[in-house]
DNA sequence: ACGGTTCTCTACCAATTGGTAGAGAAATCT
DNA sequence: AGATTTCTCTACCAATTGGTAGAGAACCGT
């Protein structure tokens, strides 16, 4: 259709614009099913301005990965410092967060699952970026255990556990709909309160 | 290297061959990512003994998600009739089971997780393949919150949680190795009692 | 021994893949 | 105004994609 801007791009306009067209793309397809073809006619550009902006499709995925672990990290520690004190209320806040990101952005949650499919370089290399972060979870769900403020356990398997749950329901509505589940604003609304009320039940200390 | 076979393979066994290659391929790379070319060579065939078996890739596809459903729906059958009567119990003898065959064949729960990047088409075709097994599951766990003794809930919404949960630990292992966990015999037995306890916990009906 | 079926092969095809070469606008600098 | 940098384009490339055509072994019942 219009294949010529009627006006030229904004400096760095351009470059945004295909992060987030792959961002979607790769999130919800899989880096080896998305083409640069593809990406490309998304943001309504020739294939090149992509291998200017990124050297090569490697390049665009991790700058993809990049982007999506730096805006995972600000949310996540947003909401952790933002919420009270007691670690069920917490973790509470910071799963509403990410959930409430993964609802507008179903592709990032989908792209950190990606990562399994990635040769293992690049999987490093990300692991890299999101460590301090989950380690940081892995520590304060340990102390909160110590405390008696959570049920006890391996703090690192749960804190995978809670991760697995939180990512599988926001990456497969598909799941969700096999079990009858409406996607309207009601059922999101279902969702997240039925998820919460699970993972407080499955991290509340037990009665001793 | 051994491009041809020293004696001709005997009936049928070719196609199961290529099913199994296919599967785990599918299941850990992508059906998009994956190459009939490379199913070939991982089978030591060529691409167009595939393409006798299985007209298309879509038909090869087809085939190996036909497969895997019959598979899964084996074993949660099994292990829910040898099951004892305590629905805690009960779902712990499942995911047992569920997680048995997946470590054994980590491809098969990757595969129930491809479906959501099928085109709407195949989806449909699987997900009446594993409705009976799905909606089972869901008056299930109704009947037993009913009579008390799970946690009270939504029950469609929790069956998909519990989903997402086995499923998301069983093909992640990245994930795992992120908050440092390792992948031997121990670990996974530590892994399993783990994911056990956090389920019981979750579902466990709220003293009242 | 023979005709047909079953099975696998080599050889090829058009379309798509990621990527290169290089030209031409527009904006910015001097 | 002229030069340079920034940005996007068209045109092309070798390799790989899913798929077709058709030949040739091995087995079968007769």
């Amino acid at each position: 259709m219009a294949s010529r801007p009627v006006s030229p791009n904004r400096r760095g306009d351009t470059r945004e614009r295909i992060l987030e067209s792959a961002t979607i793309l790769f999130g919800t397809r899989g880096f080896d099913a998305v083409s640069l073809d593809q990406i490309a006619a998304e943001v309504g550009v020739a294939k090149q301005t992509l291998l200017y902006w990124f050297a090569s499709k490697d390049d665009l995925v991790q700058a993809v990965l990049a982007n999506m672990a730096a805006e995972l990290t600000v949310v996540v520690e947003a909401a952790m410092r933002a919420a009270p004190d007691d670690p069920l209320d917490r973790l509470e806040a910071v799963v509403h967060a990410v959930f409430r990101s993964a609802v507008r952005r179903p592709a990032l949650l989908g792209l950190l699952r990606e990562l399994s499919r990635l040769p293992s370089g690049a999987t490093g290399y990300m692991t890299e970026h999101l460590n301090p972060l989950v380690a940081r979870a892995v520590a304060w769900m340990q102390s909160e255990m110590e405390l008696g403020r959570l049920r006890q356990g391996n703090p690192a398997i749960i804190v995978a556990m809670v991760y697995a749950t939180v990512t599988g329901i926001a990456t497969e509505p598909e799941a969700l709909r096999v079990v009858g589940w409406q996607q309207d604003i009601a059922g999101l609304r279902n969702l997240r309160l039925e998820m919460t009320r699970f993972l407080r039940a499955a991290l509340t200390p037990e009665k001793s």
